[in-house]
DNA sequence: GATTTATATAAATCTTCATTTATACGGTGA
DNA sequence: TCACCGTATAAATGAAGATTTATATAAATC
């Protein structure tokens, strides 16, 4: 995966995968642990840590260590605003979508 | 290739590609002929023409067909909107990791 | 200190997708 | 209608990356 989100493309590319999108989605609203996160997305452990060491190195989230808990969170709220703006995008297709259907 | 946006995660998929992206971003200000995206891009032909296709599947393009030319444009202006609110992220990300190696 | 819990990482696997190559199709002019 | 230009598509290829499996580390509890 990429190590830095050095363009714009990189940054899409980040939060292409279903699974980091719903970590970021999770972390919006509340600061989570590791064992948080896999419970909410149902996926397993390694693979839950493997994408916040990727989101971590894109500076898109932040693990801080309490005891033997590591809990997550967004950096900046701007992460969520940016990929909230682009959900108008889906939604308006959507409704376009079925506009045009009837 | 994704077939249809149906999810926002779909979507970042779609603009993680540089091509796809850079298509978009010729296409914000004029629109353009394959021929003149081609060219601009230094891509070959069909590999343009493949990419406007999942553009246009996606809804994020669409080509109008004059005489042998198709002209591309962004279907709406939300669709760069959307793009530009990104790349604040991938710009404030820069001047951070400058800030820190100061 | 040994065991258990929480998290992180590495290697392996398997799928997806970007790109190339080859070809087809529609329009235009000779 | 024949050759050519612009565009689109299909098949083949190769690389990137998502997920799994196995394992390591660090802290907490006994």
């Amino acid at each position: 995966m990429v190590c830095k989100v050095k363009s714009l493309s990189d940054l899409f590319q980040v939060l292409a995968d279903p699974t980091r999108l719903q970590i970021v989605e999770l972390l919006n609203s509340e600061c989570r642990s590791v064992s948080a996160l896999v419970k909410a997305t149902g996926r397993s452990q390694p693979l839950v840590s493997h994408h916040l060491r990727i989101l971590r190195i894109c500076g898109l989230v932040e693990g801080e260590r309490r005891g033997a808990m590591t809990y997550y969170r967004l950096t900046d709220d701007s992460v969520w605003e940016a990929v909230e703006r682009c959900r108008q995008l889906v939604i308006a297709s959507e409704t376009e979508a079925s506009r045009i259907a009837v």
